[in-house]
DNA sequence: TTAGGGTTAG
């Protein structure tokens, strides 16, 4: 038999393979053999071990390969500290850094990654600092670490931002990246487009993705589908990024035709059982009216699911979902007992919910859950009244799992608790908060006052949103409805004219639907739409169909005095409110047994609500209508959120 | 050897 006597090149150039191709079986059989080999002993090779290791996710097989490199060099150091820097643990990283006897340039820029991926700001800068006071040489690789650290402090930004330009840095590309993505996140589209427009020839791939994400994140996502476009005709080359940015793009828009026909083409190229990629494609269906069972054939379909396929999951089924005809008929019996005020049977009855489940599966599967997994699942147990469950949750997330809870893990609280008429005890949570309750905490507890009809807690929660914010037009608007719909004009009209007086303006409601792949919008009155004159008389003869099936209209969501119009008007502006329009359009253009789906800006009015039950009763079709909130599914006279949202 | 880009909540 022949021996093969290995050289330290044949070694050098497979292990390089290996490493480009994440080939952990061929390098650690590799490995194997060059201990065993009479080869020399090399830093080289060693070094490269450590790589391997650490880009197969394997830290403590990595450490171990430091552990034995008989003289490790700064290389060795620069590729152990990535190993951590990489698994978000950079105090250790600063450990090993600090004991590379000369640490050189890449020593630097990889600990300050370190800091930036971890949010820690101060830490990074100083050694930027330090870099400085020693006159040492910077790169691309340094100042993009440097504004990544920064993000969440725009003036740190723009302060490096000077930095770049002054020093010449900006004509590395991943620089401008950097700050393009910054700015992006940080709210400021229109710096980051000018970052884009001012690096003309220098874009590369990560430029175009950055750019097209930033659209789709500001809700820009026909500019966003145009950019991609553009991309394509340059010739740049299209990756996971590119698609799953795509995706959100398709997502803002609402636009669940484009996205099935983008999932089409996913499937052709095989790209769809990438987990990011399939994240992409289950927040899209379940935001735009995919349904759920289209997200479960998604989510099977990739073979290791991670940790945001889980939370997308969970939110998707919070988002949309049905409480099970057993939960309906528990909350119709309450309801029959009197018991309307509060939606606490669900918990007691311990009726399991969909992201419920699917929540317990993945601790199964030994997948830790994070802050945002718990924001979904509270979430989740306020969609649907699950009070019992929803704190049994919240006080595991800090007793099992260590997750301290947030102000937005607070608001869900107070969101479950007030939906659930415990009003009080919402109020008695923000005031025991060891966070500050900011508006979300306060938006919460206003929402739930108007549901229940509390004017005293509305009032107060109000107050306090008018304080923290006083140019948002909701806090103004429900106060002003609820005094209007309680008969108490006066005070409706010293709320409208306090908004009025200090310039904030309403967002005006408007729903809309796609037909044919055309996008028809309506307001309320509308009366610019080609076709309104056969969309009144509809509603007209609806109205009576529904009437005799028993619906009676909800005066109070016209909001408009008592000595102003008489009932009969106030009807027929109801009957003119944006959902209904839409509604209306919508079965008047599809065939019938089609179901559709109408998208409204704001949350659905109470009185659309009950009518369009009874229009789904009367046409016998399907309607869902996405609000602000959540999925409502009309069937057969009864909506799948049990008339709880 | 090191960087910048994607998915999840509110």
């Amino acid at each position: 038999m022949t021996q093969i006597s290995w050289t330290i090149q044949n070694f050098r150039y497979l292990l390089k393979t290996c490493i480009s191709h994440r080939n952990l079986l061929t390098g650690k059989s590799l490995h194997t053999l060059y201990i065993k080999s009479i080869v020399p002993s090399s830093t080289y090779l060693s070094n490269h071990f450590i790589l391997l290791y650490s880009k197969c996710g394997l830290l403590t097989t990595s450490h171990h390969a430091f552990h034995h490199t008989r003289h490790p060099n700064t290389f060795s150091f620069n590729a152990i500290i990535a190993a951590y820097a990489k698994e978000s643990l950079p105090s250790i990283a600063h450990h090993l850094f600090d004991q590379i006897p000369h640490p050189d340039i890449v020593s630097y820029n990889t600990l300050i990654s370190a800091y930036a991926d971890c949010g820690q700001t101060r830490p990074a800068l100083g050694l930027f600092k330090t870099m400085r006071q020693l006159c040492l040489e910077m790169d691309g690789f340094t100042l993009s670490g440097v504004i990544t650290a920064c993000l969440n402090d725009v003036f740190l930004i723009r302060q490096v931002h000077c930095f770049v330009v002054f020093g010449g840095f900006d004509a590395y590309a991943s620089v401008n990246n950097a700050l393009l993505s910054c700015y992006s996140k940080e709210g400021f589209l229109e710096e980051a487009k000018r970052v884009f427009n001012e690096m003309e020839e220098g874009k590369d791939e990560v430029t175009w993705n950055s750019m097209i994400v930033a659209h789709g994140q500001h809700k820009e996502g026909a500019k966003a589908l145009a950019l991609f476009q553009e991309m394509v005709k340059r010739g740049f080359d299209v990756d996971m990024f590119t698609l799953a940015s795509v995706l959100t793009a398709f997502t803002s828009l609402k636009d669940l035709l484009g996205g099935l026909q983008f999932h089409a083409m996913l499937i052709k190229t095989g790209f769809h059982q990438n987990a990011h990629v399939a994240s992409g494609l289950i927040d899209l269906y379940s935001k735009c009216g995919g349904g759920m069972l289209d997200c479960r054939k998604v989510f099977e379909e990739v073979s290791g699911p991670d940790l945001v396929l889980w939370n997308t999951m969970i939110s998707g089924y919070s988002l949309n979902e049905e409480l099970s005809e057993e939960a309906l008929d528990c909350f119709r019996e309450m309801q029959r007992c009197g018991k309307t005020g509060s939606c606490t049977g669900y918990a007691q009855h311990g009726i399991g919910t969909e992201s419920l489940i699917l929540f317990e599966h993945m601790l199964e599967q030994n997948i830790s859950p994070t802050s945002i997994t718990f924001i979904s699942v509270l979430s989740a147990c306020a969609h649907t009244g699950k009070v019992e469950e929803g704190q049994k949750y919240f006080n595991i997330m800090k007793e099992r799992f260590g997750i301290e809870p947030e102000v937005e893990h607070y608001s869900c609280m107070i969101d479950l608790l007030g939906r659930a008429g415990k009003l009080h005890d919402a109020e008695k949570l923000i005031k025991s908060m060891p966070v500050n309750p900011g508006s979300i905490g306060w938006a919460a507890l206003l929402g739930a006052s108007k549901i229940h009809g509390n004017m005293e807690m509305a009032s107060k929660a109000a107050h306090k949103l008018l304080q923290l914010e006083p140019s948002n037009a909701v806090p103004y608007v429900m106060l002003a409805n609820m005094y209007a719909s309680s008969g108490k004009w006066e005070e409706a009209a010293m709320v409208r004219k306090l908004m009025r007086d200090r310039g904030v303006r309403k967002k005006p409601g408007c729903s809309w639907i796609e037909i044919n792949k055309r996008i028809h919008v309506f307001v309320a009155e509308d009366i610019s739409h080609p076709m309104i004159k056969e969309i009144y008389k509809y509603l007209e003869e609806m109205g009576r169909k529904i009437k005799l099936a028993g619906y009676v209209s909800d005066l109070r969501c016209s909001l408009v005095k008592d000595d102003e119009i008489d009932a009969g008007e106030k009807e027929i502006k109801l009957r003119h409110h944006s959902e209904k329009l839409a509604v209306a359009f919508g079965l008047l253009s599809t065939k019938n047994g089609e179901p559709i789906l109408v998208i409204k800006n704001l949350r659905i009015c109470g009185d659309c609500h009950n009518a369009i039950k009874f229009i789904s009763a009367v046409s016998g079709r399907e309607i869902t209508i996405r609000d602000t909130h959540r999925f409502h599914c009309f069937k057969e006279g009864q909506c799948s959120c049990g008339d709880y949202w």
